[in-house]
DNA sequence: ATGACGGTGTGGCACCGA
């Protein structure tokens, strides 16, 4: 069984290639990010016939995320609980897959600009109220699975200059102290569970030829619980999609799970 | 380096992303 994750830097422009990937990719369930279109804009219909169920929560020009599935989605969650929100940047679902039962959060997690901005300030208010509502939803759903684009590289490894980008924005202390703050509860980054080539990127800016020169951070990532890490099989990034013309500037993580 | 590229909505550009 495989969940995927993948911003695709507006749907209306990517959904060819993202049934295309689907077509070779056929994961259990695939989780997008920045749909950058209203539920009416949804393509409902295009990924009904590819074989996915689609949990919408779109927003015009900005965020807007959806959990597609083979399987139908219960227990549908849009932002965070207990945390008021005017963008659409949170979608949570129940999931029966052959793997089980899995509780799925799909996060566009906020930018933040810089340190020292308004935005920043919003960044981290919002990881404290999800954190704070992860803590409950894990109560309820030992097998949970929280994946997105978490916009914070972890590490070193997780970035192509660590000196020239030291706390600067994806890289700074306080919002990797947020991110720990999310494994604290119980999650392990599924990425870091296996060997993994060197420079492993999930993000390459369009300027300046970035992906020719793997100049990428490692931003998108799949946290699985406690409960769940026995049936991790494997965890990779497809970064084939990001030669594709007009691609988007992320590319998909795919987690594999066995049944137990 | 106030830049670069790309998407959106707008309107002759600005804003945002990371």
């Amino acid at each position: 069984m495989k969940i995927a994750t993948w911003n695709v830097n507006s749907l209306a422009v990517r959904l060819p290639q993202v049934l295309d990937w689907l077509a070779t990719h056929p994961v259990d369930a695939l989780c997008l990010q920045e749909l950058k279109l209203s539920d009416d804009k949804f393509p409902l219909k295009e990924l009904k016939e590819a074989g996915y169920q689609s949990a919408v929560f779109g927003q015009k020009t900005y965020n807007g995320v959806a959990i597609l599935s083979k399987t139908p989605a219960r227990g549908i969650v849009k932002n965070i609980q207990g945390f008021s929100d005017e963008q659409s940047r949170v979608i949570a679902a129940t999931l029966d897959t052959p793997a089980g039962e899995l509780r799925v959060i799909n996060g566009y997690f906020v930018n933040g600009q810089a340190p020292a901005t308004e935005k920043f300030a919003y960044k981290m208010k919002w990881l404290d109220g999800l954190r704070d509502w992860l803590r409950e939803e894990l109560a309820a759903h030992p097998k949970l699975i929280l994946l997105g684009d978490f916009n914070i590289t972890v590490d070193d490894r997780d970035t192509y200059d660590p000196q020239g980008l030291r706390e600067t924005i994806h890289h700074t202390t306080e919002e990797r102290q947020h991110f720990q703050a999310l494994i604290d509860l119980g999650l392990s980054d599924a990425f870091r569970m296996f060997e993994q080539p060197e420079k492993s990127y999930s993000w390459w800016d369009y300027r300046e030829m970035a992906f020719r020169r793997n100049r990428g951070l490692r931003i998108d990532h799949i946290l699985v619980s406690e409960a769940l890490k026995p049936q991790v099989r494997s965890c990779v990034i497809d970064k084939l999609p990001r030669k594709n013309e007009r691609p988007s500037d992320h590319v998909p993580v795919v987690l594999e799970l066995v049944s137990l």
